[in-house]
DNA sequence: CGGCATCCAAAAAGATACTG
DNA sequence: CAGTATCTTTTTGGATGCCG
């Protein structure tokens, strides 16, 4: 991709994460295509629906009681987007009334895994984050 | 509210991902305060901030320039919101002209590490992610 | 330089109704 | 059941101007 864009991302950078590939296409610059990929599965429902299907295959209607205040338009937009990306797998069988299957892709299964990593990190610091707030808040108040 | 404190909050294990029904402070619930926290640390400029500061502490308009695309009115909201969440560290120099430096603070080292790992797999799996993309649109065409 | 306030355009998200 | 279509509301983001 872009190695070669204004944004210096070359050998003589400054001092790159040490261990880390310097020499891959860059979430920083605005027009790679890592950062679409990124904004998909830690959108505000991808994150979730990645969570959940971590748990095992879920039907659509499974999918919407397990996520709590998502909305129907919205996760029938977020199981597509990652379906397009090959992160979700869907599989409808033909019968009536429909009856669909969400899953994960083998891909799908490692972007989950970081996701809920970064989503059990998140409900474990809780208090933390609470009392970073109230310390900010009373600072300024 | 939340349930965050008191509860079954303690269990930092890293590897249960089955059977996870009305076990922990939920990202599941749409009222969990970690919910929040979530979203901060993956909007679409948290996490580049985060991968920012991980390299080193920045000042505001190094960090604009690290990170392609950003406003400077997003910045400014994305940074504020992150240290009021104890996530980074803003040191104010009273001189003239302003000298202001971002950090990490420890929470937020955790965090942007979780992130990096995460901004690391989608650069790596852009190619993946771009046939199965081709693959998908193919289909329907 | 590092913001903040304001205004405005655009995108995301929600509610609702309808369909195969 | 699993969506789609449409409409409205909310949120987001960029541009601009001002200020310490």
């Amino acid at each position: 991709m872009k190695v070669s864009n204004g944004v210096s991302n070359s050998a003589t950078d400054e001092t790159r994460h040490e261990g880390l590939d310097a020499l891959l296409p860059d979430v920083f610059a605005a027009d790679c295509a890592s950062r679409g990929i990124l904004e998909h599965v830690v959108s505000r429902w991808g994150v979730l629906v990645l969570a959940s299907l971590l748990e095992g295959t879920l039907r659509f209607s499974a999918l919407r009681r397990r996520i709590g205040g998502v909305s129907e338009k919205m996760l029938a937009q977020t199981l597509q987007t990652l379906e397009r990306d090959g992160i979700v797998l869907r599989e409808a069988k033909p019968v009536i009334p429909p009856h669909v299957e969400y899953s994960l892709t083998p891909l799908g299964r490692q972007a989950a895994h970081h996701v809920w990593t970064l989503a059990h990190w998140a409900e474990s610091h809780v208090p933390q984050v609470e009392s970073a707030r109230e310390a900010y808040d009373e600072k300024r108040a």
